[in-house]
DNA sequence: ACCAAATGTTACCGATTTGTTACCGTTTCA
DNA sequence: TGAAACGGTAACAAATCGGTAACATTTGGT
């Protein structure tokens, strides 16, 4: 059975979110305070962490800061107070993986916590970085040099098919088939007009593409130099 | 049946492997270490491999060479820690066929491992290589030395056509069939010409053709003198 | 219902690719 | 030796394709 690490000092959230992750079949560590929380994830091998920020003792930040000094890569989520940009930047910067902002309906957490489960347990990658951007797939996020660009939705699942495909070409039915999904009644164009304002967004230069290259009379590849 | 080497040291990826290959419906041997894999994979007839670079004894480009130089063709599918575009030129020019950057779902290998069993089950290749150059047909790119050489479709297409028949000799009639389609209405010169314009980037000497030989009154053939 | 954002479609433009022709040298064969 | 056949290839014309702006439609949130 998987575990699931707590820390949370709000005794009413914790029971909360213990309750719900034991209802959805895991086993739930919790904690407190920093001091216990950052015990917890040394001790015990939990499969993921759901941290607050705001803690006694010590705060989320220098947990997550120092769980991964000590090279332990489980998935960590931060909860953090509501929007935040600058905190949820500095979050994922010491080694957070995702992070749900309160208030969060615990379906969402729940959603996002056995998502990353499941990628993780396949081997699946949740982050892919190439130049200077890490893209995101938990947290449904693109950051160049740490910050946001935003993709609409269609934007963010054709780069994530890109990365996925890395290296290989790509015809405009297979990423119609995919991104699209295979009852998808748009044109071929439709592909080059995202493809276009993809690059808009992250090439430094649309004209002269390094990432999502042209295939004449086939399609795209997504190859960065590396 | 047929049978799937892997050769993996990390013993937990090597069991999902061989549990999944065995669910898929495959025979699969193991080794953990470059010695008893490259000792498996030449004593047993291994359909394909699955190979990964970071290897205890010999190191799995040092395996992929080895094989080769036995003259064994069965695919080699590599498992690279990270997309190191020169890790994944390096194995390709060594005579890798695939390669999937780690970590992967299971289900994409298993994917391509049944994509290329079948293709050799028809005697396709995805890869081909011939003086040093390396033909890859899922990447859409002719390397030389590990530099792209730009083609266009029509030349990309001929050059996987005469590959494809190496050896043999080809009409103008059969590369318009195949290559420009049954219902062209180019002529014959139009062959020529991309010969030409192929000769002009593969060739040392356009003049004195090492790859592409004219056949007078035929046609032409590709026999790269290996 | 309204507005804003996202998506899909169309049309035009420019760049590249492609097909054809013409001219030339080479080979073949009488 | 000379004419005919053939392939090599430069040069030009035509077709094709992708980039993208602009517009139309759909979707989602309030």
């Amino acid at each position: 059975m998987e575990t699931v690490l707590v820390i949370e000092d709000d005794s009413t959230m914790l029971r909360g979110l213990k309750d719900n992750f034991e209802y959805a079949g895991y086993h739930v560590i919790t904690a407190v305070d920093g001091e216990a929380g950052l015990n917890a994830a040394l001790d015990t091998k939990a499969d993921l962490i759901i941290l607050d920020i705001m803690l006694p003792k010590i705060n989320g930040y220098e947990i997550c800061r120092l769980i991964r000094k000590e090279k332990l890569d489980m998935p960590i989520i931060m909860l953090t107070a509501k929007g935040e940009e600058s905190d949820i930047v500095l979050g994922l910067n010491l080694g957070a993986d995702d992070y749900v902002t309160k208030p969060f309906s615990i379906k969402e957490l729940l959603a996002r916590v056995v998502a990353f489960l499941r990628r993780r347990k396949q081997g699946e990658k949740d982050t892919y970085e190439f130049a200077d951007f890490v893209f995101d797939i938990s947290a449904r996020r693109l950051l160049k040099k740490g910050e946001e660009i935003k993709l609409s939705p269609k934007e963010f699942n054709l780069l994530e098919f890109f990365l996925k495909k890395q290296g290989k070409a790509l015809t405009r039915d297979e990423i119609l088939n995919v991104v699209w999904g295979y009852n998808t009644f748009s044109g071929h164009r439709s592909v080059d007009r995202f493809v276009t304002t993809l690059r808009n967004k992250i090439e430094p230069e649309p004209h002269n593409p390094a990432f999502i290259h042209t295939l004449r009379e086939v399609g795209y590849k997504f190859d960065p130099m590396l």
